[in-house]
DNA sequence: GCCGTTTTCGGCCCGACTGTTTTCAGTCG
């Protein structure tokens, strides 16, 4: 797939620009990257489905840039970028990486010291010729040297189940803070994206000085990067900055707005404004000089002729539009889901036993829970064979009469996470699979098949009439592995026809689906269930972090099986199955 | 360079902080 090569030619076209000084279309070539970046259908298929008409049906992308696109889906080059590149042979990506760092100073830096990459940057900033240049300085050179050194211990982006514990401690501390009237997480993490890149705080005060002073003298701050009265942001000791941003009561709804994101949204909300003679910004919303609206953020978005729109959905992906007309959809709430279906234990050499599983899934207010163990390919897994399967359902049954006598309406399930093996065909036998009460599938080897290959293999697998659910569908592994090469429009299809259930999978280096992919999903009439794949009891709170994702995806109550109870689960996945064999025995 | 139920030409979000500058450009959110 060739999207992010082309979004990375996009955003360095729009660099280049940017030094030249060029108004407006480095913004437009910004756009098309971020879009390209996350459109999840591979451009390349949309140029040979629907030619260059297709490429312009994609927002952000006129005549010059869909030239471009086919100019490098047939050539691998860009001819303007390459010519570009040319003129300023520099590393542009690099260089701007260095906090303060932008392309205007680049321009100056490689005009005047030949400055092309960091490590040109270090050596003149070392050696002191930088501050001596026309509009730089001695605390310019001195920024310099720091953000390279912070730019070299940073480790990118972090994933949000694993910043979030941090977050919160963060919060209460902020919170106890007696000038702080009000306090918020903001950005990515209200808007729960699957990786952050900075945490984001808005507060109300009276008295942001006081606000401030504190905030700065945080423990594990290691750099100040600004500090003013409304706005301060700081690194911290374990690799990520925190922004906060403080605000007075009334304008707590326009900044939270503001603050909350993403950007894209932001600026299409202000253009809705403007449509409108309004003006929107952090500060409220303003009819000439008046402010009309800004205390709540339902009032800003209603004073716009708009619904509240869940943060999750912020992305400017037509949710602006869908909020103008009244038509959002009702998505899925964090309190919808009845019960986890991808649920690991002992017997796989999970950390606990299928009783304290159940047990935390009763705390976590669940109706049911799936146990779905390995089965016997994943050998390092410690996998069960059929075996050892019939002898887990014999505990099960006898866990589940305990409840039936308890009078307790919980239901314990056997399923299992079979594999699917390179053919597609899955290494556990059909009349073991048949005495489940429902099955995972999920590719967990071989990940580099060609796009046709493993498409196959997993469409061989989903008209199978045992197999309801694949696990995490794409495999991709967030900051480690990318998606494994698929035909996602095929598999949709065919997950349609035999109404196979797609994953949504909780766990954070994961979230596969992801929200594009679950967007697709809905729209394809594919039916999902977000589930944690636990493999430790205290790993059912991941819930929420796939949730997040639906929300994102648009994902509606009826789109998820297990927000349903118990019998109409159990419907869903029976219906399904007979419904995929009735079809499959037709071919 | 892109886009359009007010436009096919004329706009393109709006504001804070810093360092360098004698009044603002650059960078960032
Ligand atoms: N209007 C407007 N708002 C912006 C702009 N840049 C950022 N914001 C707002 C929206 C962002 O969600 C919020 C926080 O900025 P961040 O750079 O931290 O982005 P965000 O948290 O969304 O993503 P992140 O995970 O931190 O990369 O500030 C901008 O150029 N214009
Ligand atoms: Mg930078
Ligand atoms: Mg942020
Ligand atoms: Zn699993």
């Amino acid at each position: 797939m060739k999207n992010q090569e082309i979004a990375k030619i996009f955003y360095e076209i729009a660099n280049y620009l940017e030094m030249e000084g060029v108004a407006f279309k480095p913004y437009a070539y910004q756009k098309a990257a971020l879009t390209l970046e996350g459109l999840e259908k591979d451009v390349e298929e949309i140029y040979k489905e629907g030619g260059r008409e297709a490429l312009l049906k994609i927002p952000g992308i006129g005549e010059s840039m869909a030239e471009k696109i086919e100019e490098y889906l047939k050539t691998g080059k860009i001819k303007y970028y390459e010519e570009l590149k040319k003129k300023t042979p520099v590393n542009i990506e690099e260089l701007m990486a260095v906090e303060g760092m932008g392309p205007k100073k680049a321009k100056v830096l490689y005009q005047k010291l030949g400055i092309r990459n960091l490590k040109d940057l270090e050596k003149a900033a070392k050696s002191h010729k930088i501050a001596s240049l026309f509009g730089f300085g001695e605390k310019t050179e001195k920024n310099i040297l720091e953000g390279i050194n912070f730019l070299k211990r940073s480790k990118g982006r972090f994933l949000l189940g694993e910043i979030l514990p941090t977050v919160k401690e963060v919060y209460q501390k902020l919170k106890s803070l007696k000038e702080v009237e009000k306090i918020d997480p903001a950005g990515s993490v209200r808007r729960m994206k699957e990786t952050i890149g900075d945490v984001d705080f808005l507060v109300i005060s009276k008295n942001p000085g006081k606000v401030m002073d504190f905030f700065v003298r945080f423990p594990g701050i290691i750099k100040i990067w600004g500090k003013g009265s409304t706005k301060s942001s700081v690194r911290m000791r374990e690799g990520f900055d925190m922004d906060i941003r403080v605000v007075p009561a009334r304008s707590y709804g326009s900044a939270l707005q503001y603050f909350t994101g993403s950007k894209e949204h932001n600026i299409a909300t202000r253009k809705i404004a403007m449509d409108r003679n309004l003006k929107l910004s952090e500060y409220g919303l303003f009819r000439g000089p008046k402010m009309i609206a800004g205390k709540t953020e339902e009032e800003v978005y209603k004073a716009l002729g708009m619904q509240w729109i869940p943060p999750e959905m912020r992305e400017n992906q037509g949710e602006i539009e869908a909020a103008l007309s009244g038509k959002l959809p009702q998505i899925i709430g964090y309190k919808d889901i009845k019960g986890d279906l991808h649920c690991h234990s002992q017997w796989d050499g999970g950390t606990n036993t299928i009783m304290e599983m159940v047990k935390a899934a009763q705390n976590m207010g669940y109706e049911y829970i799936g146990i779905s163990d390995h089965t016997k390919f994943l050998r390092i897994e410690h996998g069960l064979d059929e075996k050892k399967l019939s002898q887990q359902r014999k505990e099960i049954d006898k866990l589940n009469t305990k409840y039936k006598i308890l009078n307790t309406k919980f239901k314990i399930l056997q399923g299992c996470e079979a594999n699917i093996l390179n053919d597609g065909s899955i290494d556990i036998r059909d009349e073991a699979l048949k005495k489940l009460d429902y099955v995972i599938a999920g590719v967990h080897s071989n990940f580099k098949m060609p796009k046709e290959k493993m498409t196959e293999r997993i469409i061989n697998v989903m008209k199978n009439p045992d197999i309801d659910i694949i696990s995490h569908p794409t495999g991709r592994i967030l900051k480690r592995r990318d998606e494994y090469q698929i035909d996602f429009d095929k598999i949709l299809r065919v997950a349609e026809e035999t109404g196979t259930i797609l994953e949504i999978n909780s766990f954070p280096e994961r979230l596969d689906l992801n929200a594009e992919n679950i967007r697709r999903a809905k729209e394809a009439g594919v039916k999902m269930v977000i589930n944690t794949d636990s493999h430790h009891k205290d790993q059912l709170r991941f819930i929420e972090f796939g949730i997040a994702q639906a929300r994102r995806g648009w994902a509606e109550k009826e789109d998820i099986i297990n927000t349903q109870p118990l019998e109409k689960l159990l419907k869903l996945l029976n219906n399904y199955a007979s419904r995929a064999f009735s079809r499959s025995s037709n071919f």
